[in-house]
DNA sequence: AAATAAATTCAACACATGTTTAATTTATTT
DNA sequence: AAATAAATTAAACATGTGTTGAATTTATTT
């Protein structure tokens, strides 16, 4: 965080970092203090408990995100009124703001997406965080979705979005598996590399469901 | 795991319960050996360090898989020829045997899965398993794809592939999030559900860059 | 400048951590 | 049945854990 580098931040950025490396349980306190250059006495002071660390690095950049992304849906959903807007504009929206902070936002947005990916698919920590920091956003793209594909069967809707989901969180995990499966071909530092291949493939997984219902 | 119930199985089993739930650092040996009624001084004894334990918790399983795997796609391969096999059985061939065991292989396959959900997006212990275990088989199914979509970019199938990678992972996580989210709608366990949707879905978006590069 | 609040330090708490050791029991082989 | 190997137990190792309390320093307010 760019923030001024009062202790709090300093605690925030370390406890990031390293989460991000090895997980809420891979990371103790007295880590996270060593790296802040802080004592640990701070962490309980300023915060509370540990698992209080882990919520406030979570939220700070969540409402930036989803300031973001709620700005560019409804930026596509005016352009194309009183239409609704193309599918692959809202996949853009959902996906826009977190693969570019990935790419270019520095290490700290890194550190953040690769926690997401973590507790993504995490079941003890994914059930309640990602529910409430992302889950009323998702419900708006969602119905955007909905409004530009109202013949398709929400179900198929609500799976695709779970894929979308899988897909997206993966590609922030900061793992080069694809890197060595490709033999470097395909690094997966470069991010713009994924979201130009993202999008369209989301939003054609989307529209194999589009004549479901109609036919 | 139904094999006999010797030390060495009890202690894997209990290990792989709790890593499915709270991850690799956030359960101890003694947690473990606890769950498994057996002195914490077994689990040195049979396997060494906490890592090996991990390590032939993932090993077990992926031995069945990979070789139900490979005789599905090899199956699906021979039935076509001499055409390349088809687009969709080659993602049925990937995901059936995984999506199958998740639902239908009792709690153990469950553990399982939800555990390679989270080192799939895991930056620490990711990279290093899958690669192990899971790499060679990833190759196989590579080229099985580039056969049926010879005039597509290398670097596109990579990247599709590894957008299927993330969706099929988080469907093993064990979070419920997209039953909160379709409230009720669409229950995470109903593996049937996914995979019926999972394959058109992956299919599609691969399929969206089949003539990137033949026009 | 004095009084109050906020922030920081250092030490310690009680308990959990992974792993090892040596003694003992059980199983296998000769 | 004796000898050897394998498996299990209980205790302890040194170190790390999250968190707290009291003393001290720094900042803010009156």
């Amino acid at each position: 965080m760019s923030d001024k580098k009062t202790t709090k931040n300093l605690i925030l950025d370390a406890a990031e970092k390293l989460f991000a490396a090895r997980g809420f349980y891979g990371v103790s306190i007295r880590q996270i203090t060593t790296e802040a250059s802080v004592d640990p006495a701070l962490a309980s002071y300023h915060f509370g408990k540990k698992k209080d660390i882990f919520d406030a690095v979570m939220l700070r950049r969540a409402e930036i995100l989803n300031r973001e992304r709620i700005q560019m849906l409804d930026d596509c959903i005016r352009r194309a009124k009183p239409n609704p807007a193309p599918l692959n504009e809202i996949i853009d929206a959902f996906t826009h703001a977190l693969l570019n902070r990935s790419n270019k936002g520095g290490a700290g947005w890194k550190s953040y997406f690769a926690i997401i990916a973590q507790i993504n698919n995490h079941a003890e920590l994914g059930g309640e965080i990602m529910t409430q920091y992302f889950d009323p956003l998702a419900k708006k793209f969602l119905s955007a979705i909905h409004a530009t594909m109202p013949e398709s069967n929400p179900e198929d809707l609500y799976w695709c979005y779970h894929f979308l989901s899988g897909a997206l969180t993966l590609t922030f995990s900061g793992t080069d598996r694809i890197s060595n499966l490709s033999n470097g071909l395909c690094p997966a530092s470069d991010l713009d590399a994924v979201h130009e291949r993202l999008v369209p493939f989301i939003t054609a997984g989307f529209e194999a469901f589009k004549a479901k219902y109609s036919n």
